[in-house]
DNA sequence: CGGCAGTGAGAAAACGCTTTCTCGCCTGCC
DNA sequence: GGCAGGCGAGAAAGCGTTTTCTCACTGCCG
């Protein structure tokens, strides 16, 4: 008897008929509106609860023009960076009341504004992680996405508040470390070419090297993951580089292991550092040194931006700035006599 | 001109104003029925275009009574496990036009029915992943979650797809592999006590402690992460076991991590299993012999299971049961003579 | 040339909810 | 005792779609 209609699930119109009311009345109960007389309450409040009554969200979306949701895209959800983004927004936004819709871009970047466009629809609000689009085509779809937050990318756009790790600064600090350590030949394990906290990475190299032009530094190609790292042993050997720095952690983890089963040993013959500062850096064999980024408080904070937003609180999409924190670790020690290229 | 009405959203009243039509016409060239006109088609297609309309999804679900999204409901979004699961599910999904909601219940179990609850009403079906709660919980609520999936649990409730790692099995692998290389005093980290999938491995190890009854396995305290390894250092070096059965690889690295600061040498003098076989495993130092599950795997056949089921293909919940394969690498190896109980 | 089948598009209802509008009733004051 | 004012609840109008229902018009055949 309870279960009515098309689609079979009770609505609002079951629990008034039970209740004796309008559907109208039903609705203001359910939303706390007060002007209700408390004896009808209590008995739609009854009959709620008798018919297990639960308001369907998507009428209610409808009808408020809200959702409760926002949307991540992300380049990929293998990558431990936005994994950690993910959970910390997701974290936070639970916190007040929201859900979170996320939509995985596999790093093509010619899906992205599509996704970010459906993602943006269902929601009320987009965080846009790393966007591997060009800077015209962001600006473009920018306004249309808005409320928005971007993370490690900017824009020219208006009022899109930028989280902004600072990869230049970071690489640099390492660089300094390294340098610190007696090394004076040292190698850049790039990252994935779209990335533009790689572009950030080698403007921070370039500022490096200006300022330390006796040091010489090699690039060599790469990519973001372990086995980037692990097939990049031979080039790093032949680089004859005593100080690696891996695109990030991944990278980093995956160079050590390759140079451990060389038997070139780390810090001894060649010091490794990576970037990002993951879980597990400071339990590798040796823990690694490294740049931390505060990946979770990221996410936390991309979720109070957004808000802002949606709330429409005038706050002039301020952004943030993250400052990498030098984590020196056991996979860093002082530079040998230098080596000739040829090993093994 | 273009934007109108309350939302500030072109919509596709817009468009029939524009091309001169019904927005009943509208809808039915944007849902490609062939009935209309092949020139008011290209007229309403080209408004469309111009106003760059793109059809509301929340006026679409209520209308179609279908929302084109899933939601997943896992333990701790921070857990390797659930993420790879959370992944393959995304992809797969994806791949159907489908979205992902994900909620992240913090593995407080009393959250999970309602987190479970609300994410289904948004979705047209719900994954809950490795859920804490009781098995009468369970069996309550999941009627009313259908269509669902239940990965690494099982349910009496009918019509109820389960897809479940035999985790019992592959403790039993790697308990006989240790004993396999001349190990009699084992010792077991546990994991979180609510955990299913724990439960499933005390049932295994139970198993193999009857069928090995002069082998000696203690059971540790533990937890599911790094930390819970790091820190059992000391109740394993007195347990003056010699191989070491830990919960999973994220506490057999936390272990292994914590016993070379001690300089106590694995495998030399100690052998480390772990489970699951995370991508980091094969990277660990030593490599960690593990059991491989085919995580990845599972959140894709959790997809194909939910779409049997949400479009109503007599598929009979079949479920699926993974057996884990033994990863034997360098953690493990050759028992040496019984040790004291003390040490360092 | 008239009626009928068929086609194609507009009107309107439905989806499930919120919210404004309206109206009836009760209270209180003159 | 009659009327203004206020309060509480029902009626109805959205929210943005899809889809059924209906009707007008075309063209064919008798």
């Amino acid at each position: 008897m309870a279960r009515k209609s098309a689609t079979g699930r009770i609505g609002i119109a079951d629990v008034a008929v039970k209740a004796g009311v309008s559907h109208a009345t039903v609705s203001r109960v359910m939303n706390g509106n007060f002007t209700v007389d408390p004896d009808i309450a209590a008995r739609v409040r009854a009959a709620a609860v008798e018919l297990k009554y639960q308001p369907n969200p998507v009428g209610r979306s409808l009808a408020l023009g809200k959702t409760d949701t926002i949307g991540i895209v992300v380049p990929d959800l293998a990558n431990p960076t936005f994994q950690a983004i993910l959970r910390g927004l997701s974290r936070a936004a639970a916190e007040d009341g929201y859900r979170v819709l996320i939509a995985d871009s596999f790093e093509v970047s010619s899906e992205e504004a599509i996704l970010a466009g459906e993602a943006r629809r269902r929601c009320d609000g987009l965080v846009l992680c790393a966007p591997r689009m060009s800077d015209a085509e962001l600006e473009e779809i920018a306004p249309s996405l808005h409320p928005l937050v971007l993370i490690n990318r900017t824009t020219a756009a208006a009022g899109i508040p930028s989280l902004v790790v600072d990869y230049g600064q970071g690489v640099q600090d390492l660089a300094e470390h390294l340098v610190g350590l007696g090394h004076t030949r040292l190698a850049f394990l790039a990252g994935p070419a779209g990335s533009a906290s790689h572009g950030l990475r080698l403007e921070g190299l370039e500022a490096f090297k200006t300022r330390h032009p006796q040091v010489d530094v090699t690039m060599l190609d790469g990519g973001s993951d372990f086995d980037t790292g692990h097939g990049a042993v031979d080039p790093v050997l032949a680089s004859g580089a005593t100080g690696i720095l891996a695109f990030n952690d991944l990278v980093a983890m995956g160079l050590m292991s390759g140079l451990h089963e060389r038997g070139v040993d780390v810090p001894g013959d060649i010091s490794v550092t990576g970037f990002d500062d993951i879980p597990f850096a400071r339990y590798t064999t040796p823990t690694l040194t490294t740049a931390a980024v505060p990946i979770a408080e990221l996410g936390g904070q991309a979720w109070r931006e957004l808000r802002a937003l949606i709330r429409k609180e005038d706050h002039d999409a301020p952004g943030s700035r993250y400052q990498p924190r030098l984590e020196i670790r056991a996979s860093s020690g002082p530079a040998k006599a230098p080596r000739t290229a040829a090993h093994g």
